[in-house]
DNA sequence: TGGTGGGGTTGGAACGATCAAGACGATCCC
DNA sequence: GGGATCGTCTTGATCGTTCCAACCCCACCA
């Protein structure tokens, strides 16, 4: 072939070689090469070996885009890669977006990051499934009443969302998602085992889904054992000041003698009340946060919290990416998994 | 064109157009097209509204595996990614990503993430160079001594480096960092300003280069006032617990009334140290950490911390990449961006 | 002997874009 | 007036892979 000379030359830095390059050496032709690669049942057994020297000898790797071109694939999977927000604990992006590129890589995926615009929650999203650049997204903001989701779902582009399609029950799209109430049933009944009987609530407003699901596990866990939660409960901002203030409220005006909070952040928030009045956290007054963010993990004593089982999440999403990507027909049901609790000092 | 009855078909998801469709709409040939794309001022402006005309009615984008397969180059920016360390407030990676990924859009680029192998550290780089699956990497975790980067830079594969290469000062690689010496010293003045004579510094063990950087402006900023700092520093792991201990026994032999720290999980470590003796952090000793984690920012009282400018070094990463991917040949010298101080109530 | 069947292999044609070179007409200049 | 130049657009080839249909060869059986 032409191609060798050029390769040859010591300017230019040495092309990669190619199917046809392996094809030559072995002396075969580039589809049993191909075959060798992708399919490698379908060759007698000297020539596959013969085939696989030629492979190593040259070191050859397939090239991406050519493959990519014909099989209308990229083996890519997209992710809006959104931030922690300065000034909070929420931390579930980092330790999700690891398992997943750690589980997607098991199944021969990679991730593709991209950001999101400001203004068009649906920019990114756009631009890259037009462009076919990846097979499919992973939706991690459905809790923005998720356009992204409805978005994509009219266009039938394959994804796969973390987090339930709350607004739209009726939606058709394979979801994974953690069973939030779950997780604050388990952080109170934890709190009730240790003697707590007023039990606290700090959680977000009324608007959020994410929020009504935690706190109900709280309500389900005091009901189910008689005990009252009227005055008990508060609906803030996810700020560090606001669990701050509603700790000091709650305290003044409801006597808790625990807290359980729907975030990390709010029970930030709590630990400075405590810190201020000369409260010591786990001794005088428990808390409970949720997410398991590394500020429960180093905070002196540490802060119990509700830890998602986001390894697990991404197996189910990356499971779920593979069913739609080979069968597009079938859709299983949504997936609920369970949290556990990461005990600490201050319970 | 025969493809038109395919795309009619209601039961085939429709195939996305392509240059000849546009070509076809708009009367002219593919390369006109294509040029409207790239070259926009090559043509006359009535043929290119018209063709534009035609994109946007057709809904156009260009097929990245086929751009990608013919220019040699994907548009994607290799980063592996680590996870944050669970039980330690190192946080760098996640901001850092953020940035890295907004700058990356704005250059046209996107980032690709991939796991590491436990193994071997050049696997994923190895991989994903071959198959020409990415343009460029960016390497972060140069401080493992590199073999990444040395790696890389035989194979000449375009990369930039965040960190310098501390061990190989004759690397002819681009490379952006931040000067942590310049940090610790900011801490330390800032506490000197503040009246404290007696600031002990807790660092890593003496084989971290960047330990070491951190550790050198500590003490130049106590020589710069004649300060001695015999017994006053310590070198332990990276762990909330080490951190501990360490500050345990500098408070019991050197009476110290401030900490700078080698990173924000130490400084926890000395926090927990505070609480337990009863001392207020800010009022009775004074501490500042490195890394302005959110753990930093949400602690009660808040920890005065070294701030790194991540954002910036997105953009001389991206700047850098972009004169590696356009002219091979020029490689200029390192870039030392200079770290902020994020005041808070532990001093 | 000759048709049948199937595993193993082959060559040509896509996939959808860009590159390189050339065609065409209009303009310019000597 | 003729050749060179420029701006604009077109044509054919090419990137490296996989799909498709056909092919070869040999075993098997009538």
């Amino acid at each position: 072939m032409s191609r060798t000379p050029g390769r040859a030359s010591a300017l230019q830095p040495a092309l990669p070689p190619t199917l046809a390059d392996v094809a030559e050496r072995a002396g075969v032709s580039r589809q049993t090469v191909s075959n060798a690669v992708n399919n490698p049942d379908l060759l007698r057994a000297d020539t596959l070996t013969r085939v696989q020297e030629a492979i190593a000898e040259l070191g050859y790797t397939p090239n991406r885009a050519a493959r990519n071109l014909r099989t209308r694939s990229s083996q890519l999977i997209g992710l809006r890669f959104t931030p922690v927000q300065e000034g909070t604990a929420n931390a579930t992006m980092d330790r999700f977006v690891h398992s997943l590129v750690e589980t997607t890589r098991e199944a021969g995926y990679h991730v593709l990051l991209f950001a999101g615009d400001a203004v068009d929650p649906v920019a990114g999203y756009q631009d890259l499934l037009s462009s076919t650049a990846v097979d499919a997204f992973v939706v991690t903001d459905t809790y923005l009443g998720n356009p992204q989701a409805t978005w994509l779902e009219e266009r039938r582009a394959p994804f796969v969302a973390f987090g339930r399609p709350w607004e739209h029950p009726e939606a058709r799209h394979p979801w994974v998602d953690v069973d939030g109430a779950a997780g604050t049933e388990l952080a109170t009944n934890h709190l009730l085992g240790r003697g707590h009987r007023r039990i606290a609530w700090i959680g977000w407003r009324k608007d959020s889904w994410i929020g009504e699901d935690r706190r109900s596990g709280w309500l389900r866990a005091m009901h189910a054992r008689h005990l009252s939660t009227t005055g008990l409960a508060s609906r803030v901002e996810d700020t560090v000041a606001s669990g701050r203030e509603a700790s000091s409220v709650l305290l003044d005006e409801a006597q808790p003698t625990a807290f359980v909070c729907a975030s990390d952040t709010l029970a930030m928030g709590v630990l400075q009340t405590l810190d201020e009045r000369g409260l010591r956290a786990g001794r005088d007054v428990a808390v409970v946060g949720f997410d398991d963010s590394q500020v429960a993990q180093v905070v002196p004593r540490g802060l119990t919290s509700v830890r998602q089982p986001l390894e697990e999440v991404a197996v189910h999403i990356v499971k779920a990416l593979e069913g739609l990507l080979t069968t597009p027909a079938v859709v299983g049901p949504g997936v609920l998994l369970a949290p556990t609790l990461a005990l600490r000092g201050s319970t």
